[in-house]
DNA sequence: TAGTATACTTAACGCTGTTAAGTGATAGCA
DNA sequence: TGCTATCACTTAACAGCGTTAAGTATACTA
């Protein structure tokens, strides 16, 4: 029974050159999405982009969503990467909290489009496909980090009130408030952006410390 | 002399013919944006419903975009006018600042389409149609109305902090991260809405007092 | 009354996401 | 080894989109 289970043979090769492709697929549409934004990049380019007709990108995701999906949890998993260095690497659960938002507005920043199709846009939202935040995904999984370091902070007894979901929401609300702005209107003759997202983490901060 | 610069006559009457058409396109435009979302309404529905052909539109506005910011300014309208009755009727200027902060959340949360369509989707943003914030318009107005706020709370010494720029855009973007959450995100486990809105606005309002 | 300007429509262009039907190679079995 | 069925992929098409060029009546002017 050599051949039982094995991870090779013809049929091992051809499950292992469908999972390739499909990963073509996503790192173009990444890249497609993330440079010009997800509603300005159709199949059509997508497909033209790999050298695959357009139809060929639906015998592996389901419509365009979908794809707009996979690539956001690839996004999101980084971004709790990210969040989870900080939080190993500090003691103080406040300024933990503090430099967790920092880098949540940042990492907005620095890919805004992906900051847009993931916590902005949101297509075919009103259809019930929210599925961005669902329980298990990269999303929420970002959610329960920040939850995490809020609890701490009020378990040290470091803030005057003790909702940790409410407060939670409150801290994601302020930092999202900035992204959001900051990337949705460019034209906006803002004050210096770091000075806001300080200010922004530094008031919410002192607005609940004991 | 009697019809020279009068209201009366074949051509003003051909005028007020013409103007009548626009707010006939732009109301029903407004009644299908509002109810099923920019993106899902199409030049071609809103001809139907005022029974003219799609291309009558364009006799009238420039571009669905022009569209769109027509009935922008509208909203942006009622929106300032209800924030300065707020400020009419209000002594105390943090009392006020909170309560048209509060005011801006919820007349988001009445009209989630407009104000998808007006403070997050900004269609064809990229392509410097930013037209949403520039000087004059209603959405101008409401911004610097907040900003008259933020400096009474200065001046009277109720704040630590003082620079008044910095300070109204966090309480924008304080705002706007709780409604345009709340808005897109429908299926998250939020707390209580009217909660939420309060925490942010109070925490705020706390972290700048002096 | 003839001619022109005005208000509107018809038909089309080049896109879009998506799907039904078709093709050609390959794998497994007789 | 030869047949058949499956698999990966493509071609062609559908129904819709925003937008525009060209055409047609109607109403006003001279």
């Amino acid at each position: 029974m050599l051949n039982a289970q094995t991870t090779r043979g013809p049929k091992q090769r051809r499950e292992r050159e469908k999972e390739a492709l499909r990963q073509v697929i996503l790192d173009a549409a990444r890249e497609l999405f993330v440079s010009e934004g997800y509603e300005n990049v159709s199949m059509r380019r997508i497909a033209d982009k790999i050298e695959y007709s357009p139809t060929t990108i639906y015998l592996y995701f389901e419509d365009k969503a979908s794809l707009l999906f996979a690539v956001c949890e690839e996004t999101f998993a980084k971004l709790a990467k990210r969040m989870e260095n900080i939080s190993r690497k500090n003691e103080d659960p406040v300024e933990t909290l503090k430099r967790g938002c920092r880098a949540y507005v940042e990492f907005g920043l620095k890919y805004p489009n992906h900051y847009r199709v993931t916590f902005i846009n949101h297509p075919d939202l009103h259809l019930g496909r929210d599925n961005y935040l669902r329980e298990g995904s990269m999303g929420m999984r970002c959610y329960s980090h920040l939850r995490a370091n809020v609890e701490e902070c009020i378990k040290q007894k470091r803030f005057r009130r003790g909702d940790v979901e409410a407060l939670t929401q409150m801290m994601w609300a302020g930092g999202h408030g900035v992204a959001s702005l900051l990337i949705t209107k460019p034209d906006f003759p803002w004050v210096n952006k770091e000075k806001l997202i300080d200010l922004m983490i530094d008031v919410l901060v002192d607005g609940l410390k004991a």
